[in-house]
DNA sequence: AGCACGCCGACT
DNA sequence: GTCGGCGTGCTC
């Protein structure tokens, strides 16, 4: 038999099938499997994705070393779901196989140099044992090695490693009848005190074994006296595997509630078990303001596929994968449910995928990459807030969830639920066009009220202290509520204290030298932060340009806002949360824990709190600049816009007490400002598209973008004109090609970046093109210059 | 991607 | 002579 292996090398040339003869030893290779091959010289980690019995191969086909795992990795749909994505979104297929696995599953390499004489062995460079060449720095050391190599006294090895590693625990088995131990028990020394003690445990419990160590531990028992009777036989250990299970901290205080269904919700929930039964492919967009209550739906939803013994995958925001949603879906399915996100360690995470890949989870709830989860027999497919950009991702390679999620859908015949209260304008314009079918929530699950918006016209109002970031509007509203001990949520979409260092006296703007951006200014740490490479630098008391003292520091950010006030408010107690706090491990969970408990009365942070949260004590939100997204150079800006001020009001009133939102804006009379203060996704909806319209924007067109990036600006620059031209020999009216001009942020990291936008409605050839400039960019690649190609950007600017 | 081969200039 | 720098081509 012929294995097809995609081998571990991300290259243009490697991207194909090499072939291996599979040795008769290994009888049971299945397409999907990992395994090790030789490549070359070396040994590499490869994936098989087809088995044939003959081959066009003209030289002589070499052996499969190895299989890695006992079972597939890969599906057979994920093998051929990641052709399928090597074709559509220009990455290597080994990257999408990659991107598939758990990181631990990403094979690690090594460069042993072995003796080969006896004589190279009893060198001292050796030691008696096998050198790993990486770790040799010393050039005298190299130089012997090198010699040695010469004269044939050592050789290299290729070593292929596997990071993934089971844990396991000890497992302690009786080995002898009872009777065998009463009569040891007997013959003990009368010094053997602790193991008298430990034979005691094992005739009384005699029916009870085996015992792991920890419970024998909890007995007091002696661990030399298990060895000791492990040395003799009487105990056997055996290592069983075990799950690092990440689920626990959640299900304590899970319970199960029962919600009935409104009309609405119940409606919705029918058309889409419908489909479950129907084995039916269709595409749902649920479409349901905040609080209408599509968690309900989705975990009937879900429960229903269960019963009629299909398996389901749901996909939720990073950010919405809280212990509150957790322990909601936990509650519900118990042990059958599995949960990947960023959350989790390395080892966790490889734990619950195989959880599911043997087909013990039958629910999976994850972030981005969860759409790739191993699951079989799916029934039903659900993304939550689907318009969260996070489902694309934005480098390499460049997949979108929700695409990747309408191809399973379509392999499993199975229905794909997008939910959202502000629904992305491609998936909106699709159910209008009939493509997905429209399922509305039009009331609030629990009768509330919408909370009441206010929009503060920042051009017209007085300011608060001596800074012009809160008006007192919103810190006279901040003190009500604060006097009746309510809590507050206030949104401002940037981090650090002041966003640019400006000298007065030369105009000096004090930028990243790796990017073109300006530094950002955190008074916390005392540095200046560039927020797209992390480059810092101590906050300079003189223009770092002329010298002179005159610097002023501008823009607001968090940082800022919580000095302020801190000193408006005296003892108001404030937890800030945005990049910079939550950047340990957990500190998100925490800050929020905080919160909930009341330890706080304001949170205080940027877009990460706008999302999912639910803190039935909170009465006011503000927003303290509404038009920070709103001029980005970027054709969904105000979706975005939009999109945030929805959420973020949903925060407030979600229990008893209703809410109140103010928002603070120089733009009061913009239509996605407006129509959030309304909650009018409709009519947002209406008015954009017109907009979309005359500029010839998604979903009217869709689009691509070509970046190209070089050390050297003109070669970028040089580069992309030509590839400009390509594209106008070969594209037809009415495709649109713009630029190339710089990107906005046209230096990052050292490489200047020129990009060129493709807007089409139907040109069935680009795809072909669009590859052929990508081979010719793997030439160019010696001149140092890189080309990106990404359909469907999540921003253009 | 790595690795080898081959060609060239530089140097103990 | 031999070392190492880089351009080129190959990996089943």
């Amino acid at each position: 038999m012929i294995a097809q292996v995609i081998v571990d090398v991300a290259a243009k040339q490697t991207d194909r099938i090499f072939e291996y003869q599979v040795p008769e030893q290994i009888a049971d290779l299945t397409t999907g499997s990992r395994v090790v091959v030789p490549f070359g010289r070396r040994k590499v980690q490869g994936f098989v994705v087809g088995l044939t019995k003959t081959s066009q191969y003209q030289g002589k086909l070499k052996d499969l070393l190895l299989v890695v795992d006992e079972q597939a990795p890969l599906t057979p749909e994920l093998v051929e779901l990641s052709a399928y994505l090597a074709k559509t979104i220009f990455s290597y297929r080994i990257s999408i196989l990659q991107t598939m696995l758990p990181s631990v599953m990403r094979a690690k390499y090594r460069k042993i140099l072995i003796p080969t004489t006896k004589q190279a062995e009893e060198l001292q460079i050796f030691k008696g044992k096998s050198i790993d060449l990486a770790k040799v720095t010393d050039l005298e050391e190299i130089a012997q090695i090198n010699q040695l190599l010469k004269k044939d006294m050592a050789k290299i090895e290729y070593a292929v490693e596997n990071k993934a590693k089971e844990k396991t625990k000890k497992v302690y088995y009786l080995t002898s009848s009872l009777t065998d131990y009463k009569k040891f028990q007997q013959s003990l020394r009368s010094n053997a005190v602790k193991q008298a003690e430990l034979l005691q445990f094992i005739v009384e419990h005699f029916e009870q074994f085996p015992f792991d160590y920890a419970q024998l531990k909890k007995y007091n028992l002696s661990f030399s006296a298990i060895n000791t009777l492990v040395k003799k036989d009487l105990l056997k250990i055996k290592e069983i595997e075990q799950y690092r299970n990440p689920l626990t901290e959640f299900s304590k205080n899970s319970k199960r509630k029962i919600v009935t269904l409104n009309q609405e919700q119940t409606a919705a929930l029918q058309k889409i078990n419908k489909s479950i039964e129907k084995s039916e492919a269709k595409t749902y967009l649920l479409e349901g303001i905040t609080g209408s209550g599509k968690t309900e739906v989705y975990l009937q939803a879900i429960s229903n596929a269960l019963q009629k013994g299909k398996n389901a995958l749901m996909l939720v925001p990073e950010i919405s994968l809280t212990p509150q949603m957790v322990s909601q879906v936990n509650a519900r399915f118990g042990k059958e449910v599995a949960v990947l996100h960023s959350g989790l360690s390395e080892g966790e995470k490889y734990d619950e995928w195989r959880r599911i890949r043997r087909g013990e989870a039958r629910v999976v709830v994850g972030a981005r990459s969860a759409i790739f989860a191993p699951l079989t027999n799916i029934g039903l497919i659900i993304i939550d807030e689907e318009h969260e950009a996070s489902y694309k991702q934005e480098d390499t390679p460049r997949y979108h969830a929700r695409n990747v999620a309408i191809w399973r859908s379509q392999f499993h015949n199975a229905p794909l639920v997008l939910g959202s209260a502000t629904p992305s304008l491609d998936s909106r314009a699709r159910a209008q066009k009939g493509v997905y079918e429209l399922l509305r929530l039009t009331k609030r699950a629990n009768q509330k009220a919408l909370p009441k918006v206010k929009i503060i016209d920042l051009k017209s109002v007085e300011f608060a202290g001596s800074q012009f970031d809160l008006s007192t509007n919103l810190v006279e509203a901040i003190k009500e509520k604060l006097m009746r001990n309510e809590q507050i949520i206030l949104l401002l979409n940037r981090r650090g204290f002041a966003s640019f260092m400006l000298c007065r006296d030369c105009g000096f703007v004090l930028q990243c030298p790796n990017c073109d951006l300006s530094l950002t200014m955190h008074k916390d740490t005392n540095q200046m932060i560039c927020h797209y490479c992390g480059f810092h630098q101590p906050i300079p008391n003189r223009c770092p340009n002329c010298q002179s003292s005159k610097i002023r520091f501008l823009g607001t950010g968090t940082q800022k806002v919580e000095e302020e006030l801190s000193e408006l408010l005296p003892g108001v107690r404030i937890l800030r949360m945005d990049v910079d706090t939550t950047r340990r491990k957990g500190s998100y969970k925490e800050i929020l824990d905080k919160f909930g408990a009341g330890e706080a009365d304001i949170l205080l942070g940027t877009q990460m709190i706008a999302k999912g949260l639910d803190f039935p004590n909170v009465t006011l939100v503000g927003v303290i600049n509404a038009d920070t997204a709103l001029y980005l150079p970027d054709y969904n800006a105000s979706e975005k816009t939009f999109e945030l001020l929805t959420q973020v009001a949903g925060r407030a009133g979600r229990a008893e007490k209703s809410g109140q939102v103010l928002i603070q804006t120089y733009n009061p009379d913009h239509y996605a400002i407006k129509l959030a203060q309304k909650q009018d996704y409709e009519t947002f909806y209406q008015t954009e598209m017109k907009v979309r319209y005359q500029g010839n924007y998604p979903p009217f067109f869709f689009t691509n973008l070509i970046s190209v990036a070089s050390k050297n600006e003109q070669n970028a620059a040089k580069e992309a004109f030509a590839i400009k031209r390509i594209l106008m020999r070969n594209l037809h009216a009415p495709t649109i090609v713009l630029g190339p001009t710089p990107s906005a942020i046209s230096k990052i990291k050292n490489q200047y970046y020129y990009q060129i936008l493709v807007k089409y409605k139907r040109e069935p050839k680009l795809n072909e093109l669009l590859h052929q400039i990508q081979d010719l960019a793997q030439e160019k690649q010696k001149y140092g210059l890189n080309i990106y190609i990404d359909t469907q950007p999540g921003r253009i600017s």
